[in-house]
RNA sequence: GGUCUGGUAGUUCAGUUGGUUAGAAUACCUGCCUGUCACGCAGGGGGUCGCGGGUUCGAGUCCCGUCCAGACCGCCA
């Protein structure tokens, strides 16, 4: 027998009770005349006990010679402690040994397995076996594996199936590149890994499943960030007969019971936005609503001097950062020269100091009078003592940069609390988005997106105007799940697909399963789909998703322990009818 | 594809204007220690300064190239 008992579960009730325990050293402190043994598997950690009293001699040696990480089985006895550690559950307790044996030796780990570690991150990718030790990481996983589990049994309960869905699909040109996988029986031919079920999904409505969930992995084949994984998880769902009404009551209803079973929060009704309103507030489609500083646009109240950076831009606008009047000249160019640095890409930054005695400082003081100064105050909303930053130039960019300056202020005001949590549905997306680059439009959600009923004829007139009945749901900044209600007819399908730049041709070859399935009898249908692995996160206050996920990938999508991708030889090559040109 | 930051002991980092034998903490090893739990004390070992080239009397330090890692932009329907 291994163990009897956890290296997490014993106390003080347990006292003179014979047990046998397994793990790993954690740690040994060697006193000398006692040598205590910090003993730890996924429960917990219990110390073990040898002294020159009651210890054989051989034992204690072998004991002292333990190194950190070797996994043993003890056979001893619970004993109390003569000075206890409050700070453990198991810490009222030890365990008096009597028999030692290791049951494998360990290499000394090129970094500490304690909840602070002293490892980068590159070696604990390299390492993840050991890096999953540690509490921090197991924690996460475990945590990943409530969230799971509360979100298949709501949605079990509410009547949804999970269904699977294949792998191996085809791939198509729009949206992000797919992973492709070589037909060996196949020659010359590929599947792709999908970007999501979508399609399948439909599919199941159409099949008559009516509520279909999937907790499933997804693949993307686009540069990575922090928060973006190429294979991610996603919990699908989708539901026949339904209105958008229908499908945001449903999973606000998730939501808010993930809240409250996960984190004890009780939230009530969602608060609901445009995308337009979202836009014109925050400048951004999923805007962080646990703080004020809106947007004030001050086009009308700043372009009526000679001042010709505001006179020319498309917009002006600012924002009104609270007790932030008292930031010094250098506080203050720090701050310009962060929101001209590239990524953000600011061509220069406007300030307002609304001092304490009612008058303002600005750094047009040349052009502008006290009384446009408090017109703008007014606008933004700037009470005394605060700060209002003001950038200007073409609409959509202006916005993205004040909205990247917004989050960036309130994480130095330490508005972005991990225990705060304020949903918010942004809603009626517009259906298609204009490609800069190409002139053309593509669509902003996907293909199967529905518009907003009587809007199907402005595809013709003006498609950017035209509004989808596609929704996302946004959690502190984070779009944490996005879905739509979809075409379910042939005809409309159709007409997407042609504004969207298909040929009938090409339509027919990439999505004629869809368009077959429709004509069959094909339910109203809409859904969701949340990104499990940034919920998961956000949900556990962390802003990385790759702690919550068991064997991440890195920057460049390798994945270091195993070193993948790799090269594979000729003789698989010659099998999938490929030839390597490097 | 691009911008930026970094790569020095097992690990995390410091290293000034280019100048003697490259340091600290931690980990590891040895010894001591009568209740530790971030144990303590004393001692010890440990370095191709990512790699290649260049400038220089002299390069961890400056220049060029390259590889690796990270953040961001593009990209991510």
């Amino acid at each position: 027998m291994y163990r009897s008992h956890t290296c997490g579960e014993l106390g003080i009730k347990d006292i003179d009770r014979e047990v046998t325990l397994s793990g790993w050293v954690q740690k040994v402190r060697d006193k000398g005349f006692v040598v205590w043994i910090d003993l730890r598997d996924r429960y917990g950690l219990t110390q073990l006990v040898f002294d020159e009293e009651r210890t054989p001699k051989q034992l204690l040696e072998q004991a002292k010679a333990l190194g950190r990480e070797t996994v043993v089985r003890v056979l001893g006895t619970v004993i109390e402690r003569a000075s206890k550690n409050p700070n453990r559950t198991t810490g009222e307790i030890e365990v008096l040994v009597k028999e030692l044996s290791i049951l494998n030796k360990a290499l000394l780990p090129p970094f500490t397995i304690e909840d602070e570690t002293d490892g980068g991150d590159d070696l604990r990718m390299k390492y993840r076996y050991l890096d999953i030790r540690r509490t921090p990481i197991r924690d996460n996983l475990i945590f990943r594996h409530t969230v799971t589990m509360e979100v298949r049994n709501y949605l079990s309960a509410q009547g949804f199936i999970e269904v699977e869905t294949p792998y191996l699909i085809k791939s198509t040109p729009e949206g992000a590149r797919d992973f492709l996988v070589p037909s060996r029986m196949n020659e010359g031919q590929f599947y792709a890994l999908p970007q999501s079920p979508q399609t399948f999904k439909q599919l199941l409505m159409v099949g008559g499943m009516d509520k279909y969930f999937q907790i499933v992995k997804c693949f993307r084949d686009e540069d990575l960030r922090a928060d973006r994984q190429p294979e991610f998880t996603q919990i699908d769902c989708e539901m026949a007969f339904v209105e958008q009404e229908d499908v945001l009551q449903m999973f606000e209803g998730l939501t808010r019971h993930l809240l409250k079973a996960i984190k004890g929060v009780e939230i009530g009704p969602f608060p609901r936005m445009t995308y337009d309103e979202a836009m014109r507030r925050y400048g951004n489609d999923k805007p962080d609503i646990r703080f004020g500083m809106e947007f004030g646009e001050l086009n009308a109240v700043a372009q009526h001097k000679d001042f010709n950076v505001f006179n020319t831009a498309e917009l002006v606008v600012g924002i009104a950062v609270p007790g932030a009047a008292s930031y010094t000249r250098k506080e203050i160019d720090k701050l310009i020269d962060w929101a001209k640095r590239p990524q953000v890409g600011a061509k220069g930054m406007v300030y307002v100091k609304c001092n304490e005695d009612g008058t303002f400082k600005s750094s047009v003081d040349k052009f502008y009078d006290q009384e446009d100064l408090a017109q703008w105050a007014k606008i933004t909303g700037a009470k005394t003592g605060d700060l209002i930053l003001i950038l200007s130039g073409e609409a959509n960019t202006t916005r993205a940069q004040l909205s990247t300056l917004r989050m960036e202020m309130a994480e130095r005001l330490g508005w972005r609390k991990p225990d705060e949590f304020a949903p918010l549905w942004v809603i009626d997306f517009p259906l298609l988005e204009l490609d800069e680059a190409t002139g053309h439009y593509h669509a902003m959600h996907h293909p199967f997106t529905s518009p907003k009923p009587g809007q199907l004829e402005l595809l013709d007139t003006d498609p950017g105007a035209v509004r989808a009945n596609a929704y996302d749901l946004v959690l502190n900044g984070n779009e944490i799940g996005g879905g739509s209600i979809r075409i379910h007819d042939k005809e409309t399908q159709a007409i997407m697909f042609k504004h969207l730049g298909f040929t009938p041709e090409e339509a027919r070859a990439q999505f004629g399963f869809l368009m077959d399935a429709f004509q069959y009898g094909a339910p109203p249908h809409g859904g969701i789909a949340f990104g499990l692995d940034r919920l998961v996160a956000i949900l556990g206050g962390q802003e990385t998703i790759r702690d919550f996920i068991a064997f991440p990938k890195n920057n460049s999508g390798r994945d270091v322990m195993i070193d993948a991708p790799a090269t594979i030889d000729e003789e698989q090559l010659k099998e999938l009818h490929l030839k390597v040109d490097a």
